[in-house]
DNA sequence: GATAAAAATTAAAGTAGTTTAATAAATCAC
DNA sequence: GTGATTTATTAAACTACTTTAATTTTTATC
């Protein structure tokens, strides 16, 4: 099980003696996801947090009439799952599946409240966490009622340049909110400016 | 000052025993905003997390064009504040200010980081608020990605009934992310069916 | 209680983004 | 490598929502 990406994002949070980190090792479970495999869908029960150590995963749903929206992409470094299925073990909203073959490291709500029981920092780890996501989501709430598709396209290609290679333009115009067709049609018009 | 409602709160996620309480509610400070009155406004530091007591508050954003974008609404028994801003002590994104005379509980970042090191269960009380505010903004995201303003003005006064009974049909639009005009076509093709 | 200011309504014209459908290009599967 | 499937492009018609502007209603102020 490779956990250096793990530990390296842990410690640049808190610190941990090697006790707590073999612990924290020991509650975490590796696992590989071919492109399309899911990791969760809509109804099921989300049973873990995912810390993803490679590959693309993309967060959705899918709506009446059968169109998918992108509430966040994960990739290296990043923590995937649903949230409120995961902590209320109800049933999830959101699918999530491998955009490429990925690999994630894995663990229980069980597991995680032990973790937090033996090795308290890791509450102040997840608060700390949790922070850049909401702030970041903040954000994205703000783009979305405050610019236009273009703008917000742009935006998203300046803020995750990296990011937008490794993405079809259906997952990207899913993710912006808006059709294939009309980002087909907006970066024709900006490549012609 | 009155710290019935913030302990209550409290107590909901953790348990303080009375010198804990004490010490937390030494690191407390009242303050009162008039109806208008600015709480943060944008390019400012945002020196405090504030609880509210009493009226409802709101977070936004002016765009290039003047016009106004609600990320939050914020009523009794909430936390407000540009967490970005107060946690790296940058400009502020968001201005904020009252709906409705208000009042509210403040800690500055620096009784906050106190308050963390002394009763480190605080850690846990934080990361457990903004897991819920997480939760609540990743359904905005999918509700502005996945619906139609109409299904979005009904799915707010839905989930917010009394909430929108004290808000203005501008200060609503501006949160749905629609034109005041628009709102009120909505509410007429609505009250005629 | 009168006046001013802000919010809500209505209508008509305009536009950003959607829909449908047909074609081309890229990727996948064996 | 070839056929099948998915993705991207283009164009034209369409619609959800905006803009502007005039009028009415509500709220705030002294």
């Amino acid at each position: 099980m490779n956990t250096d990406l793990i530990i390296q994002n842990i410690s640049r949070h808190i610190h941990l003696d090697k006790t707590e980190t073999d612990f924290f090792i020991s509650l975490l479970q590796a696992k590989k996801l071919k492109r399309k495999e899911f990791l969760l869908k809509q109804g099921e029960l989300c049973k873990t947090e995912n810390f993803i150590i490679k590959g693309c995963l993309r967060t959705y749903t899918i709506d009446d009439n059968g169109f998918e929206h992108i509430v966040m992409f994960g990739i290296e470094d990043w923590w995937v799952g649903d949230l409120y299925s995961f902590l209320t073990q109800s049933p999830a909203t959101y699918f999530i599946d491998a955009l490429e073959d990925s690999e994630i490291l894995q663990i229980t709500k069980a597991n995680l409240d032990k973790l937090y029981e033996r090795v308290p920092k890791f509450e102040r780890f997840f608060r700390l966490i949790l922070q850049n996501a909401f702030i970041a989501q903040q954000q994205r709430i703000n783009q979305n009622l405050s610019y236009s598709a273009e703008q917000r396209y742009l935006d998203f290609i300046g803020e995750h340049p990296n990011l937008e290679q490794r993405l079809s333009q259906k997952q990207v115009s899913a993710y912006l909110g808006i059709t294939p067709v009309f980002l087909s049609m907006l970066r024709k018009k900006l490549s012609q400016k």
